[in-house]
DNA sequence: TATTTGCGCAACCAATTAGTTGCATTTATA
DNA sequence: TATAAATGCAACTAATTGGTTGCGCAAATA
């Protein structure tokens, strides 16, 4: 099974939950309340972002908190920091290169 | 059929077509060389960028070369930007918020 | 102690995905 | 002009995905 963090990042849902227990770690229940979904389905979501490291959970009782792991979303970061380049110099080098393929 | 950015880069294949004509444009036979599969599994992963916009044709005669457009990557990019200052100040804010959870 | 609550796990299901093969079309070439 | 090459499109298939329901277990509560 392929788990890496572009694909957690793929499902809206599981983005979704991302951006809400970055600001507070949250219980399965308690996110769930925020979706259409089932408890168990969130639960699913919870446990793909928690096996590629997205997610850590903090156990209180019966309760399961669910934190968010910043550390990880560099690796997207990274990935994005090859092609960065390319859109930042965009008024440079890019727009040469756009007026070069029109004139072609 | 949902289609953005975030469905378009989960796909490992399809990251390394990106990554491929962001240095070059390239033609899907060309692409193709490059990997396991067939001509058309190529073709289905460029058309997914393109209807996504993160690639560009450009007709030559029978031959299609297939350009990056980065600029559809800043949205990935600001939507990482939310989270940016949570793994940049890790070592300031971050660790104190880990000492309060631990001690709870 | 009996009951409720919070949760994970397993089985199942429909939709989507990534791949294949076969075919039609257009352009280049012999 | 006949043939070869480059590509897109359609049909089909196996695997994956996102969802459901039902269950069991441990912790909180009446």
């Amino acid at each position: 099974m392929r788990r890496d963090v572009f694909q957690a990042i793929a499902d809206p849902t599981r983005r979704a939950i991302i951006a809400l227990i970055a600001l507070q770690a949250m219980t399965p229940n308690a996110l769930a309340e925020h979706f259409d979904t089932s408890r168990q389905a969130v639960s699913k979501h919870i446990k793909i972002l928690t096996e590629c490291e997205l997610v850590r959970q903090e156990q209180s009782g019966r309760e399961i908190y669910y934190h968010f792991n910043p550390t990880k979303m560099k690796e997207i970061d990274q990935w994005l920091e090859k092609f960065r380049a390319l859109w930042e110099d965009r008024f440079s080098q890019l727009d040469n290169v756009l007026l070069n393929l029109k004139n072609k």
